[in-house]
DNA sequence: CACCATGTTCCTTG
DNA sequence: CCAAGGAACATGGT
């Protein structure tokens, strides 16, 4: 679930149902979660605490609480990880069984489970200081993208993940944006022509965007239930999703390109797959 | 049992 | 100090 269209469409949807809801009680089932800091220290800063808005940056969720009876403002920090889920859910529902965090909040419970508790739901704030820019606001640019890209010989697929030149692209839509601009995953970021940069700054752009837009538009159960396609929350099996109708290039190793019919490429870089087709996307 | 998986950080090496 | 590569984290699916 968790690149950023992903994170962007679970905000969306949390976002009108947080504010105004008040921690009552804060479960810490897997203390690893929250670090750095400890269950003690995190319980207290948030029991109490109130909801007041939810934003996202890259790949993460911050949640604005306001401390009981101050105006006092605190920023509590989501990351989904790799298989990381965060939904409200009546409280009266056993918690699942790879529950990281429960939070109690009035008639619901505030849930983030992680199978493989990679991600985080903690106070530290350092992670977010580190990200580059947005892609889908003007602070993501073509020149500084350039500048940063000619400081390195690797990939520009494997730049594309690093988090410090642009915020919030994974291992799917890092392989969807190079197809998009028709640029080889193996070319040495260096090696990028201007031209090619600006095709990569509107391709990342368009393909995060519509992958936000299909989101939106899914009918997506949020309460749970058994994840399906790229948006890790129920979906009525059969049924077209995100993850099959819309991704060109990704998991699509050995089927036809959509554009020329040449099959689809499976690569491994800095021990990530890559898809591409090698022809449309030359080393030029 | 084997291998794969939407992510990030830490450690080592050069 | 920096770039780059790899392991580690932990669990589930095929």
């Amino acid at each position: 679930m968790p690149e950023l269209p992903e994170v962007e469409v679970l905000a969306r949807h949390l976002q009108p149902l947080l504010p105004g809801k008040i921690i009552r009680s804060v479960q810490v089932r897997r203390p690893k979660v929250i670090q750095p800091g400890n269950p003690e220290t995190f319980r207290r800063a948030l029991l109490g605490a109130k909801f007041t808005g939810l934003t996202r940056r890259g790949k993460y969720l911050l949640f604005q609480l306001r401390r009981p009876g101050t105006r006092e403002t605190f920023t509590l920090l989501g990351h989904l990880g790799m298989t990381g889920r965060m939904y409200l859910a009546a409280k009266n529902l056993p918690p699942p069984k790879h529950a990281a965090v429960v939070l109690e909040l009035g008639r619901q419970n505030f849930i983030y489970e992680d199978p493989r508790y990679f991600g985080r739901l903690t106070l530290n704030l350092d992670p977010v200081a580190k990200l580059g820019p947005e892609p889908l606001t003007d602070d993501f640019a073509a020149g500084p993208f350039a500048v940063a890209l000619r400081r390195s010989g690797q990939a520009v697929k494997v730049k594309l993940l690093d988090q410090s030149l642009v915020a919030g692209i994974g291992n799917i839509y890092a392989s969807e944006a190079l197809f998009r601009a028709r640029i080889s995953p193996r070319l040495a970021a260096r090696r990028l022509t201007a031209a090619q940069v600006k095709r990569l700054t509107a391709a990342i752009r368009t393909v995060l965007a519509e992958a936000i837009d299909c989101g939106s538009t899914l009918p997506l159960n949020f309460g749970g239930g058994p994840a399906g396609g790229l948006f890790y929350f129920g979906h009525t099996p059969g049924a077209p999703d995100f993850y099959t109708e819309r991704l060109c290039v990704y998991d699509r190793a050995g089927q036809p390109c959509l554009r020329c019919g040449h099959a689809i490429r499976r690569i491994v870089q800095a021990a990530r797959s890559t898809f591409f087709c090698p022809q449309c996307q030359r080393k030029m």
